[in-house]
DNA sequence: CTGAAAGCGCTAACAT
DNA sequence: ATGTTAGCGCTTTCAG
């Protein structure tokens, strides 16, 4: 069933058949009814690689994250979907993992499949020293980093202020009396880093000692936040409160604590990362940030659509984070 | 740059530098060597969209989820992805939402695409009455079903048993000395009934009493399994165990259960379904169902791949479910 | 082993 | 307003 069919069964060339596949104005009433009859009759439905082919543009959206199963790049992938869907685009998506080299082979067989644009999910996606690969991509189609960025062209960014949440967080313990703040984090990605510099920074403002051993780096996931309480308990911390750079890390230090014996937020106030459904299911909930993922999933769904449109948008956008209070740290 | 280019730098027709890029069997090691040399030189990269034109297939799968943003599609859908790409597929992902209309729109846009096979995870994609729109489907091309099943000659599928699931949960709990045990759950999908049923069965087997009253069904998320378990206590329920058909509503019933003073597991013992990281962050951790998500997925993605490539395999797989004991439930 | 040529189904000038 | 035609970049007979 293709375009041929229908003009011939509705009497029409091609052409036409095309225009009021496409709805152009330029088609007589009367003809495009007689189409249309025809297009119904014979169940036609285009054919849109063929379409791509001719029109050189495949109305699909490259999304690379590392790991849909984590809840962030989940909602991310999700808010992006619904909106490329209303914008009339469909999303091819790739789990990349950690390798930089993975990342490559998919950017590369994405430019293969001719999607129109990609968009990066995750501050991962900045290496530290050589992002060529993202200038090379970025020459031939545009390219949104969700809670990244890098300077170019055809490159737009939207991120989450993350280093001014973490600085509101150490602020706002702080202000409740806390002198005594660690940190627990997982990877130094761009966004990982930028949490901590607000660490830093606020501690600074506070007027807070900063104490290296309690700044530890950890594994990802439940454990990891477990065996960093452990270790803060056998260097015997008298830290007060402990942040962290996710929430489900920060559920693994509840469990450690509850293991040891300690009352939360009454011996020590816990402050995670994210403001995912986790937050709400520990015993007692976690205050954390809300990155708003979502938002910057719209953004830079949008950001794309427009530059898609020829319309001009701004490179960059920053989205403002917000301090979520709960039991443990009310 | 395409295959013209580099034919006419190599000295060959387009036909063999085709053959060279297809490593066909039938080309002179000599003249092999020439086109791959003009395929590096000048950085030459297939167009997918008209290799799909014109080999008739796309090398491409849609997959159908309703909402990613819950861990077992996320899962899934990782899984589906993994797999598919190391058989060389991509993977164009859909959140259908809840609504059939919706769906039915996103099949025919992905027949549009012209995707070589599809996937729709969940149980939800058996609808009660009407199935003609995935036989419709199913002409076109092979469907497989994660975790429901319809009787076609191009429809596959894999689910998990969770009728035999609900029936053991049920059954350990007999036997650990519970005689009043609630059930708690949020959709009636296939797989939402086939717990239900387990249920039944096993409340029968045990010589349970069942009592209507103390089956719920409440909304989902964490909020429903609150609101379900404040009903049960408003109607001053005797039960000792609290069954439910996902991890989430089962930490709102833990939340419920904290907030009315009762210990748990020595006052009720709760049991959860899915086996979500949910299950290892509540306090205390949730015994659970181990649907075997990832089994299915994978298995779901290979049967489609054979069937791909003209293997045969079994139009019916079921995978069984297994039960995690953690404190809740020990 | 290699090349010529006919499509795949559609879009987009260009004519009429 | 409608039709004709030349591609889009590749695969795949069919000859040679």
């Amino acid at each position: 069933m293709n375009i041929y069919e229908v003009a011939k069964k509705a009497g029409v060339s091609i052409a036409t058949v095309s225009r009021v596949i496409n709805n152009s104005p330029n088609v007589r009433p009367e003809t495009r009814e007689k189409v249309e009859a025809a297009l119904k009759e014979l169940n036609y439905r285009p054919n849109a690689i063929a379409r791509s082919l001719a029109a050189n543009t495949t109305k699909t959206i490259g999304v690379l994250a590392s790991d849909v199963r984590d809840s962030y790049y989940a909602n991310a992938v999700y808010i992006l979907e619904q909106e490329f869907r209303m914008m009339g685009y469909d999303m091819i998506l790739c789990n990349t993992g950690g390798e930089l080299e993975k990342r490559k082979k998919y950017m590369g067989l994405l430019l293969e499949k001719k999607v129109d644009g990609m968009v990066f999910v995750g501050s991962v996606f900045k290496e530290k020293k050589d992002n060529t690969h993202i200038m090379d991509v970025s020459e031939v189609v545009p390219v949104v980093m969700l809670n990244s960025s890098l300077q170019g062209n055809n490159i737009y960014s939207v991120v989450c202020d993350d280093q001014l949440a973490a600085f509101k967080v150490v602020e706002s313990l702080a202000s409740r009396g806390h002198r005594e703040i660690a940190y627990v984090y997982d990877v130094d990605s761009f966004s990982g880093l930028a949490k901590l510099n607000g660490y830093y920074s606020g501690m600074q403002a506070a007027g807070l000692p900063i104490r290296q051993e309690w700044i530890i780096r950890t594994e990802s996931g439940i454990n990891g936040g477990y065996m960093a309480l452990i270790r803060l308990m056998e260097m015997q911390a008298s830290c007060t409160a402990i942040f962290t750079s996710e929430d489900i890390l920060a559920a693994g230090i509840l469990k450690g604590l509850l293991a040891k014996g300690k009352k939360v937020p009454d011996d020590v106030a816990v402050f995670g990362y994210n403001d995912s459904v986790l937050a709400r299911c520990t015993t007692p909930e976690l205050s954390t940030v809300d990155n708003k993922v979502g938002v910057l999933a719209r953004e830079a769904a949008r950001m794309l659509c427009k530059v898609l449109d020829g319309e001009d948008t701004p490179h960059h956008k920053i989205i403002e984070p917000e301090l979520v209070f709960r039991e443990s740290c009310p």
